[in-house]
DNA sequence: GTTTTATATTTGTATATACAACTGTTGTTT
DNA sequence: AAACAACAGTTGTATATACAAATATAAAAC
């Protein structure tokens, strides 16, 4: 085969479900998705400053339909806080509460192993030219 | 931000999905989720061969805990069909239809179109070079 | 100031996926 | 051959996600 279009797209997926299935596997006694995850993280980045839900959905990695439900499991497990924004009543203000952050701070050692093992043995040269070349991919309105 | 481990980690399933959200675009209005559509191209690689579940499952991109309730939603579409297999009747025997194989070849030309749009602009040694990285990535047991 | 339009989020409903337990079949042991 | 273990799929149930329609608020137009 030599499409290399077809090709690339086939590896790019391939390469990043095995990678999220491991951090998937990372997350699992802890009763967390990825996405949900990710968010906890998007929400610790602002430290104190709460955020609205259509901000959260821009940081995603992986936007999704509903956000506002994913929210919803994180607030039954006190991982976070959502109030009616009072500057504008439309808006919500998104918090990650002391257990959320607790939570994250167990993890990241966890997180991080797993990172370093998924790219251990491959050269650091090569780790930088492949981020360049997957920004590419990701600029790429 | 120098953890590569991270940066790579998230860029990867970052680009990964907006590439997915792509095909999805495209095949929406034929009704077909991408594992789906995945699932006819493997079927589609077997010719007449009929195949297992099993075997199904192991060439999956993503590999799913339901790949079962998957081919049944491609048999109500009639694009494929299911039989126990006469040799172990614990097995089935898996084929794309008829009816499959033209949605597939309606499709082809549309995939393509796509993947080549979300490599175009980057240069070809750089693509040569991403999927030599990627497999690397996906090689990582 | 009332109507219209735009914004921000939630909710109804359908579909998709995960996980574990279950069913049926084959292979193995005794 | 009967009992047990291994294998291949399916199904029950819970959860997650997609999509569209609905709700509520704010801003703009008239």
């Amino acid at each position: 085969m030599e499409n290399w279009a077809k090709k690339s797209v086939i590896n790019l997926i391939r390469a990043a479900h095995r990678v999220e299935e491991q951090l998937h596997a990372c997350l699992r006694e802890y009763a967390l998705t990825v996405p949900q995850f990710n968010v906890l993280r998007i929400l610790r980045g602002q430290k104190e400053q709460p955020v609205s839900l259509a901000t959260v959905q821009d940081r995603m990695v992986k936007k999704m339909s509903n956000t506002s439900r994913l929210i919803d499991k994180l607030i039954d497990k006190q991982l976070v806080s959502r109030k009616i924004c009072p500057d504008n009543r439309r808006k919500v203000d998104i918090c990650i509460t002391p257990k959320g952050l607790d939570l994250l701070q167990k993890l990241d050692p966890i997180i991080d192993t797993t990172e370093k093992q998924i790219i251990a043995g491959i050269p650091a040269n090569d780790i930088k030219m492949l981020n360049n070349l997957l920004q590419k991919f990701s600029n790429q309105h």
